[in-house]
DNA sequence: GCAGACTTGGAAACCGCTTTCCTGGGAGGT
DNA sequence: ACCTCCCAGGAAAGCGGTTTCCAAGTCTGC
């Protein structure tokens, strides 16, 4: 590989103005000096090396995004929204997936510890399990304590800077929106109880019930994921309206019930959350509660980039999307 | 942050045991020397600075991958999959997301190179302008200088291995498929003319349908996403049947048909290409040709790692799923 | 009990770049 | 004309590791 030193050689000037030529700095370098520099470089076809620099100037200009799955829709709204406020800094991305494994996702950030990127941000919903979140906890005070940035998108569990979405008023209000389409008789397809997003949502679904004086609704636990909002579907009783705790689960569910023959939404509603993009030509069109998932993640780039020493959890209100997998009721 | 030294330091030995120890070596440390040195840095917190390393050895575990759209599923599932083999190698990814700009394809082979990283991943579909192309190329051809290896799924335009979908005879095949069911009239919503695989897929299509003495399509150029099926169908004529180049486009014909009230597939059948997993609670369920997305990607990382020196290029064969966007004429 | 072969630990060179510090020369002031 | 100040250019000291090369010790075999 070409180094700076032999531009500096062709050049004929020195590693220090061939630098400062090269690759940026606060002093001046006299136009004729310049000039031979840059030619020396094109015609070597010299690329600075980032680890020397980084090195060198110890300060990187990477930042580390982690998500459970890419293939997800919801992560890959959110990681693209980071992304693109990423590139607009001139930051490059690095990218793990954990796949939902906890273990995974400490690894990773001790990864990008090493790495000493500028900031990790850590995308989505996470266990409430304190021992796993401790170890991350830990881990994430190690980067921290060498100057490292964090934010994260999802519960403010980790003691970084968090956008959190607002996901029991959300559900709450989209609960109220039902109820005012006269529907009575609930079931929520609740995911796995340990995962915070997951029980929030069905938190707060539940208790708008409750303050409505409605009956409590069948609560149906299960994966988070297409094939869980299928299985659980399968199990939900005589309710008029179902509620998954995220779209991909709903339209497990709503290939469920087409599959038994149950018209959506005449014989049963159904409503989701999050409403992802990929899915609003979904047949028929997705209830659902509105996040901003690639405004949430350019913010929590942002967050994590900024200065604030006191730690900033910012609430993402939802918004109720009536559509037509849900029916008035009478 | 805590340095190899301070850990030595503590320790109370050399650098060079400190680094035997900690980070890999082929030479042996006496066990009470190894456990002092392993106290210390845990004790202490140290993570490795992979910059240094990477320095210092001559070699990352970082690879690169461009992609154009981590949001649209195509790109997500080949990118996951090349991220799942990487992760079993213990490789770091970067990802870079162009947005279909090639000038910020270019660039970002630039900086990959700058780091040093491992293998560079090229994802998707490129344009045929040779000047564009030239460039990418000469980045390219800079970067394997320096020892890089590079790797692409799509055509094989950039002179590296590559994992090419075989887009014309998934094509063809499918356009014999629709003509086995009676279809006569096509319309291909051909996606922008310059856009290799776009240009492919509907060149299969046409020459097989011309192969069977059927009438030519009508060929229907725009953008290679959602909108652009949309906006395609809108303006196809009388065919029985409508291949997009893509799901997603013909995901966003789907919309446009059914916000017409035109049925699918009942007065217009409809295919697509690539069998998109989030699509496939579709209604109605697509027709289209299944690729193996996933595999592609892995097998492209395989290509960039291994030593192979002729350039390999690997056509993938599409599989062509009839479901109910199709019927039967006659 | 001793020469020679292996091991183990440490000193120091090096990876490629940035940046501080120093030097010499030209500009500006009086 | 002299002195100061400023600025362009270069030498060299890091940045945090890895690895080569030595030296000293430990084992073996006879």
């Amino acid at each position: 590989m070409v180094t700076l030193e032999d531009v500096a050689k062709q050049a004929g000037v020195s590693l220090a103005t061939a630098s400062r030529v090269l690759n940026g700095s606060t002093r001046q370098v006299g136009a004729a000096l310049r000039a031979r520099v840059e030619q020396a470089a094109d015609e070597l076809g010299y690329r600075a090396n980032i680890a020397a620099q980084t090195l060198a100037r110890g300060a990187s200009n990477v930042i580390g995004i982690v998500v459970h799955d890419l293939t997800d829709p919801y992560f890959a709204a959110l990681a693209d929204g980071a992304m693109r406020a990423a590139a607009t800094e001139g930051l490059l991305v690095m990218v793990g997936t954990t796949h939902r494994d906890p273990e995974q996702e400490i690894a990773y950030v001790a990864t990008l510890n090493a790495q000493r990127v500028r900031a990790v941000l850590l995308v989505g919903s996470r266990v409430a399990d304190p021992a796993v979140t401790g170890r991350l906890r830990d881990e994430l005070a190690r980067y921290q304590a060498g100057g490292g940035r964090a934010a994260c998108v999802g519960q403010d569990l980790l003691g970084v800077d968090t956008v959190a979405p607002a996901n029991r008023q959300g559900a709450a209000e989209l609960a109220r929106a039902l109820a005012d389409l006269g529907h009575t008789r609930f079931a929520v397809l609740a995911g796995p109880p340990h995962l915070v997003t997951a029980a929030d949502r069905c938190a707060g679904f539940v208790e708008a019930l409750e303050e409505l004086g409605l009956p409590a609704p069948q609560v149906i636990h299960g994966p988070f994921d297409r094939d869980g909002g299928y299985a659980a579907a399968t199990q939900a009783g005589d309710a008029t309206c179902v509620f998954a705790v995220n779209d991909v689960m709903a339209v497990g569910a709503l290939a469920a019930y087409r599959e038994r023959g149950v018209r959506v939404p005449d014989d049963v509603s159904v409503a989701g959350f999050d409403d992802i993009v990929t899915l609003r030509d979904h047949v028929p069109a997705l209830t659902t509660v509105r996040l901003p998932l690639k405004d949430m993640g350019a913010r929590a780039l942002e967050l994590a980039l900024g200065e604030g020493d006191p730690v900033v959890v910012e609430q993402v209100a939802g918004e109720v999307v009536l559509r037509e997998s849900v029916r008035r009721m009478t």
